[in-house]
DNA sequence: CTTTAATATGAAAGCGGTTTCATTCAAAAA
DNA sequence: TTTTTGAATGAAACCGCTTTCATATTAAAG
């Protein structure tokens, strides 16, 4: 059994007769170290089972080792695959993840900056681009790399991917299979910067074909299954129903297809359904489900990379990621049906 | 604008015309400090734009506000739902989330489990009681509060929820529905105590009605919806397939259903399938599943609430929450089919 | 008008490291 | 041999805040 308390670094400096200097350089600096009083030093740590203090050494370097990161939520497939992918590449580089969530509140995000940045985090890494003119006082301020991610602005690094384009793609896979009244199912648009992208992106598409996505033919809804199943049933009751919907995220979509089932409707052929975003369910709905992938995993390991690099000192970047739409069977040919 | 670099507690001090300890008790006791003072003091505070530093103030106090998390992965409904749960209460309380994720791999959760101790975590939250023995020890000589999820273990508070039980409920469950040859699908068993209290459950149900749950009827398989489907397949391809299979987890439960589908047999006339966990999916599922509802949120916040409370100085407790069936569509009373 | 007990504040010693700067010593260069 | 250079080490300041302890002031008690 060791001594009583916590080893401290003076305790191994005393056990192995030389100064804390040394002992410190030999915990993070070794190659400044003589090999024989590095392994004098690494023999009363091991002995007194001596484990630096991260606080003080974070105190003391001004280095936290400790990323931040500001999600909308991490109840979310997206989310938790994404940071999921943040945190393996973070502790590869010997970082560790703070997280934190905000739950599309603005204020709750200004908050959430604040207290990692009190806390001395590195690096922080936020989701969307827009946000409280606080929020971007604090950061712009904070001397600290932040990294975007989905969207980007001019003054901060950014790992993104075409919002506008997701959306394009979905809509322009349905123009071309002859859909001429298709609607779309989309979150709740105030500070969700994704959401409003994908949702103009599939307006420009219709547009250029000469076709017209109305209000009346956007449905809000909550970002869950059954937010996309009451916008389904919303769209499908009206007058003239359209014949295809895009999912603003996959889980609408989904709610789509159930909602569709329900109602004795068969996707694809009585109504084409598309989604955003390719999380890992899509492929294994019935049918599976056609959609735009985002390549979510892929945002957080280059967002991760990019911000550490950022931390030590390269410059600040914005990285746009490739995203394709990935055809299956939950969209087809229009059929010159009724109407 | 204010000065040149960030505001120090001193400057705050020297700006007001009191000690640094005055400032420290402002900022962290108001009631120790006169109304008079308390006024000088923020007021300077607020103009120097002054945010006390969070490494600092825990190095100096022994609390750091931050509780330590590690999951199997972020990557799953279930630990996301719940880290949000936890998430969510500890900040209602001013404590920050470091999270840690292992990959079911023993040795990066004691890595994890040591470096959250080094980063000075007041508490630290842990899913499940199996684990490498030097992790134990860890957590043992730490001093710092620890509880587990989910499981418990003799040593260590917990908020658990009865695994086996789970397991025997929905077992029993088909046992009623008068299926006498079950199958089931669990994930990899050697270090997953929740799966394994599953498996076991349903067992214990199977045995007291005096059937059997060989090891041929049970599949293990990674935790997806693919394992759910392949390992769904290899129960439907043994000579005497089961006419009922239980999913480990909903997302097996899931599988299944599509498996099912894919070759024309219609649940649960063909096939009963019974879930555990109870995923938000789990109820727009065509058919809706039959599952056994863990109450994933409440323990995050129970959790955070009781680790709260031992960081406070309460007592170790070990709550256990229950679970219940949630019968829905996806099991029926046994066909007295071919065969 | 003392004595006692709060109440408010400050001085100073940490918390456990890192890092600058100076110093020592041996090897390389002159 | 003398000077230069580089490597290895130590002394000490510091990172920014908390907290104990002592002191001064004021209110309550005797």
């Amino acid at each position: 059994m060791t001594s009583n308390r916590k080893a401290r670094l003076v305790d191994v400096a005393k056990d192995a007769g030389v100064s804390p200097a040394t002992v410190s350089r030999a915990m993070a600096q070794p190659e400044l170290v003589s090999v024989a009083t590095l392994r004098l030093v690494h023999e009363s740590a091991r002995r007194l089972g001596y484990r630096p203090d991260g606080l003080a050494r974070a105190l003391a370097s001004g280095r936290s080792m400790t990323v931040g990161a500001i999600v909308p939520t991490l109840d979310s497939t997206i989310f938790a695959h994404f940071l999921q992918a943040m945190q393996t590449t973070l502790v590869r580089e010997g970082y560790q993840l703070l997280v934190a969530s905000h739950e599309m509140n603005p204020a709750a995000e200004t908050e959430a900056i604040r207290t990692l940045l009190d806390r001395g985090v590195d690096g922080l890494m936020l989701v969307g681009a827009k946000r409280a003119r606080e929020a971007v006082f604090l950061l712009r301020t904070s001397g600290v790399p932040i990294i975007l991610t989905w969207c980007s602005d001019a003054e901060f690094a950014a790992v993104t991917v075409d919002n506008e384009h997701s959306g394009e793609l979905a809509a322009q896979h349905l123009i071309d299979l002859g859909h001429q009244h298709i609607g779309m199912i989309v979150g709740h648009l105030q500070f969700n910067d994704r959401q409003s992208g994908r949702l103009a992106g599939a307006r420009r598409a219709l547009r250029k074909a000469g076709l017209d996505l109305s209000d009346g033919l956007v449905s809000q809804q909550g970002l869950t299954i059954a937010g996309g199943r009451s916008g389904c049933a919303a769209l499908l009751d009206l007058a003239t129903s359209p014949t295809a919907i895009i999912g603003g995220i996959d889980l609408f979509a989904i709610g789509c297809l159930q909602e569709a089932q329900s109602r004795g409707i068969i996707v694809p052929k009585g109504l084409s359904v598309v989604g955003i975003d390719n999380i890992d369910m899509s492929a294994h709905m019935m049918p599976p489900l056609t959609t735009v992938h985002i390549p979510t995993a892929q945002i957080g390991h280059v967002a991760a990379t990019t911000l550490i690099g950022q931390i030590t000192g390269a410059a600040q970047q914005h990285i746009d990621l490739p995203i394709e739409l990935v055809v299956r069977q939950s969209a087809e040919k229009r059929h010159s049906t009724l109407r």
